[in-house]
DNA sequence: AAAATATGTCAACATAACTGACATATTCGA
DNA sequence: TCGAATATGTCAGTTATGTTGACATATTTT
């Protein structure tokens, strides 16, 4: 390798022709994603800065929200991050009055996480403009696109493990779904 | 654990029933986006762990090799990031081999970005997977179905500007973009 | 009683974003 | 032609969120 750090396009040949579809690429679907899940993204983001809180309050936040007395380990494994990660969101999300613990009652070792009624609203306010942006996606479709969608989604997500809670709390909001 | 370190549940009210969908909220596309994101996202991340690399490097890599020639301030505008961000993972980049730069030709301000051939292989062994992933999903759906994602996806995305990359990277397919 | 489990915590570190300030080369406009 | 604007690069410091590893405490299981 001949010293080449400086940039020489004979040398190091340069490719000035641009990357489409192919064969086995989507490079539509894929820069799709990208821009939708970004804007997506954005909408709590920017409420999410007036409380002085991430991305990473938004989603536990959201999953105790979903599905209330979710232990920490299942929360874990839904966030598929480490519990020192999620020490010190959740840490702040305790101590600022938007989620209570309370010892297992079978399992005392366990700490199942509730949202207050502040938690709640909190996690309301991050859906809304989401579930807003969706509805608009949406209106140009009929019910059977919709479907699509919904059968796109679910087919994108690994399936190895059940620990998706996606379906989960789907399940078991048999109860009461109201606010 | 201290007797109850935190406050008392029978003061800051907790709520322990589950929170659906309700009129005005879609929890279900919510959490299927993130966890469809989060999955699409974990097979170029392997890949580039080997690399050294993350994903800020396969945003670069991507969008230089689908639109060779892009300038530093356009590609600053897709991603969204500050100059300062991405000059951390261009810089390797370029002194990996991966992309080049070339004065403009006409502003020669500018730097024209371009993918090498090592470059343009690592985007397409990062592309590789995703796509594998989307063939996947996609297998359930007829074309009618596709569609109707493309439009979804299509209208998750802000409009405002006609910054997305997406159908501009589509249209310039001939290689030579008129400056 | 010992081992396993669920959780918490301390400390150090990595990545990728941010802001602010300033430098250099080049182009544009009065 | 000269000064302003523009495109890019770089230095320095900060923040958010993830990681490992080690160890503590309470509780349950064996």
């Amino acid at each position: 390798m001949s010293a080449n750090g400086a940039t020489n396009p004979s040398v190091t040949e340069l490719l000035r022709v641009a990357m489409g579809d192919g064969p086995d690429l989507d490079f539509e679907i894929i820069e799709l994603l990208f821009f939708a899940y970004r804007d997506f993204i954005s909408d709590p983001d920017a409420i999410l800065e007036t409380y002085g809180f991430g991305r990473a309050h938004h989603r536990v936040v959201h999953f105790v929200n979903r599905e209330p007395g979710l232990t920490v380990a299942a929360l874990l494994d839904t966030l598929k991050i480490t519990k020192q990660s999620l020490a010190r969101v959740l840490k702040q999300l305790i101590e600022g009055g938007y989620i209570h613990q309370v010892a297992g009652p079978e399992d005392r070792r366990q700490r199942k996480l509730y949202p207050t009624r502040k938690g709640r609203e909190l996690a309301l306010a991050l859906a809304r403009p989401q579930s807003r942006r969706i509805a608009k996606a949406f209106s140009a479709l009929d019910d059977a696109d919709r479907k699509a969608v919904v059968r796109f989604l679910a087919g994108m997500i690994d399936q190895e493990t059940s620990a998706n809670s996606a379906s989960a709390a789907t399940d078991d909001a048999g109860g009461e779904v109201s606010v």
